[in-house]
DNA sequence: GCCAGCATTTTGACAGTGTCAAGATTGATT
DNA sequence: AATCAATCTTGACACTGTCAAAATGCTGGC
């Protein structure tokens, strides 16, 4: 249980100590900095320093091991929101950095946030419980937050969940076709968005 | 040259023929039915009954024989849109039928919209040239259209480009949660698009 | 008619991948 | 100190993309 008998670097022992952990951040570095598909495990082992299996100790699967990795993303983005929220002070500065966080995140972690709403775990690879759970309660906030604005007449429209659906659906499209490499950026994905502002607004009486 | 000295089915010859629209037409196939990432050469040359490495012989790579099926579909998406550009009348129909064909083409040929927009082309391979022209084409076209339904008052917002950035985005972002399962078809995109237009136009006078 | 040359297809081979079964190693408990 | 469970490694298999070299069939020139 305790993290070794000396309190130096746990490289050379036979029991890692922490592998699951160790083996998710060099996960995420090497997502990182060459994209989901270029992770292999054998790669992500030999980076960690660890046979070619040992990971199947912690995770069940690669989709299992990427599943932890967009479970971890969203816990960030909800981290990211709460501090977010209680700071700023009009709702409408709120909405503003509302989707202004949202496409920060995307652009800053393009390869998590795939994996948090992507096709390569959504659509065909089944999805832990655990990511099925957390993503929901997000999507639900995103939602909630929606039907409130709108209800105090800041957003238009009438239906709380097209409304949602529809915003969602902006920000994740900008930000898919920037992180995809559709969109180059030379426009910076974050004054699109302010762009795209007024058109969610209600219009003022 | 000719087909065959015999006008019967080509099948079991040496020469296919014509092996090259076989190809394309097979992994099309096979991708419409099991997805993009379960297409492998040696499946689709063992549907097509030939070797391995026949299908090298007219496409580089794996990747190049995905670029040669996103040209076709964009080739496919721009016939659709000449049809139905031609068709209808106002350019309030003719915007509307503009949403809502881009969201039944990319709701009926999921995979190939994915190639088309995704990040498995644009942004880890190198994408050919042909597929490079093409697309830049359609997309053109497609900031051309915004600008005119903007330049004659109904579309709202002054910057052509990045009106069209965000409407684009709105369809795509809406496009790939329908496609990638995050949302689930109760709700059908259609619909959603509808309720997406009154957004885009500008105030009544 | 036949043969050279060419386009087309196949075979062999290699490195890389995910994953399972079985064995090896270590720390902890009794 | 012996046992046991947790942890890690080794061996193996099927599958993948891709290259080099060989094999095959068609076609035009003599």
């Amino acid at each position: 249980m305790k993290t070794s008998t000396s309190t130096s670097k746990p490289s050379a022992k036979y029991h890692h100590g922490n592998l699951r952990q160790t083996l998710l951040a060099a996960a995420k570095q090497m997502i990182a900095a060459d994209g989901i598909e270029s992770l292999s495990l054998r790669k992500l082992a030999d980076k960690v320093s660890v046979s070619r299996t040992a990971a199947y100790h912690y995770f069940d699967d690669k989709n299992d091991l990427l599943c932890a990795i967009a479970s971890d993303g969203f816990r960030q983005w909800q981290q990211l929101l709460k501090q977010s929220e209680q700071q700023n002070q009009t709702e409408r500065q709120k909405f503003e950095q509302y989707l202004i966080n949202y496409m920060v995140f995307a652009t800053h972690h393009p390869e998590e946030y795939e994996l948090m709403f992507g096709r390569c775990i959504w659509k065909q690879a089944q999805c832990t419980e655990e990511l099925q759970t957390i993503a929901h309660g997000t999507f639900q906030h995103q939602v909630e937050m929606m039907a409130y604005w709108q209800s105090i007449g800041l957003v238009a429209g009438d239906n709380p969940l097209r409304t949602a659906q529809i915003i969602w659906g902006t920000l994740h499209g900008i930000a898919k076709l920037f992180i995809d490499g559709v969109y180059v950026d030379d426009t910076r994905a974050e004054e699109i968005v302010k762009s795209a502002l007024p058109m969610f607004l209600a219009p003022k009486d």
